[in-house]
DNA sequence: AAAACCACCAACCGCTGGACA
DNA sequence: TTGTCCAGCGGTTGGTGGTTT
């Protein structure tokens, strides 16, 4: 028995939304709010809309305090460090940045920001490098910063990444600020995610954990394989 | 000038898990 | 306990506009 489709979608308008939608559910919105509804939210508000898209065109668009446009080097330094930790977890990266969505987050780094640290990645890794403990304190981590730390880590094998992991436990000591190192492992700010956030910190693995039950920066992935060798090279 | 290609991003799809009967 | 409904989520698709050939 399978499950019934939320609308009928030979009846329901689909594609981009014109002005005039935007401004129906806007308007309704505005006066009654969702109701904690959305299906029946479209036929109320005299949109021939689906509720699902209704919901998403609020949520990523029309809600206020939304954020467009550029993303500042800050934020990028959080998508990376974050999507460093607890990979692809877009609703909870866009609760450490106020205004984003986690449309907008995932599309920004499928798009831009991956590409943007493999290319910085690959300039950053001089084989001479010496392995550094990053001490950023949490104000600074941008982009450039959270590359080196990256760059460094790289050179690390498991059981030295391993050991850096554990030694980073002093994180849960509010009186020690977090390090950039503390973001690849544990976000301190996850413990703080929202009541709607499905992964709570503690369900997180440790990030990186691979078959051999050990956590390496080298098998952080972007993506693909093929990025992955891209890394690697 | 126009065809081909590429990047971006809004929107859709389908799955998951919580709430509730 | 089981089944259903629905919100929320992440992955994917496809339209659009810009750039290159």
């Amino acid at each position: 028995m399978g499950r019934a489709p939320c609308c009928d979608k030979f009846n329901v308008k689909r594609g981009r939304w014109s002005p005039e939608e935007d401004a129906k559910l806007k308007e309704y919105i505005d006066k009654y709010g969702t109701g904690g509804n959305w299906i029946a939210l479209p036929h109320k508000a005299g949109l021939k809309r689906c509720g699902k898209s209704c919901r998403l065109r609020w949520l990523n668009y029309l809600r206020p305090n939304i954020k467009h446009g550029e993303f500042s080097e800050e934020e990028d330094g959080i998508i990376c460090a974050l999507y460093a930790s607890i990979r692809s977890k877009w609703s909870i990266i866009a609760a450490q940045l106020p205004g984003r969505t986690d449309n907008d987050i995932k599309n920004y780094w499928n798009t831009k920001l991956k590409k943007k640290l493999i290319g910085t990645l690959n300039i950053s890794r001089p084989h001479e490098q010496k392995m550094v403990q990053p001490t950023l304190p949490l104000q600074s981590l941008s982009l450039s910063s959270v590359c080196h730390s990256l760059s460094s880590l790289m050179q690390m094998n498991s059981s030295t990444w391993y050991s850096n992991c554990n030694s980073n436990h002093h994180l849960n000591d509010a009186k020690s600020s977090p390090t950039a190192l503390d973001f690849f492992s544990f976000p301190p700010s996850l413990a703080n995610v929202g009541p709607n956030t499905r992964l709570s910190a503690t369900e997180n693995p440790p990030l990186f954990q691979t078959h051999d039950g050990l956590n390496s920066m080298n098998f952080l992935e972007f993506g693909s394989e093929s990025e992955l060798q891209l890394l690697r090279a």
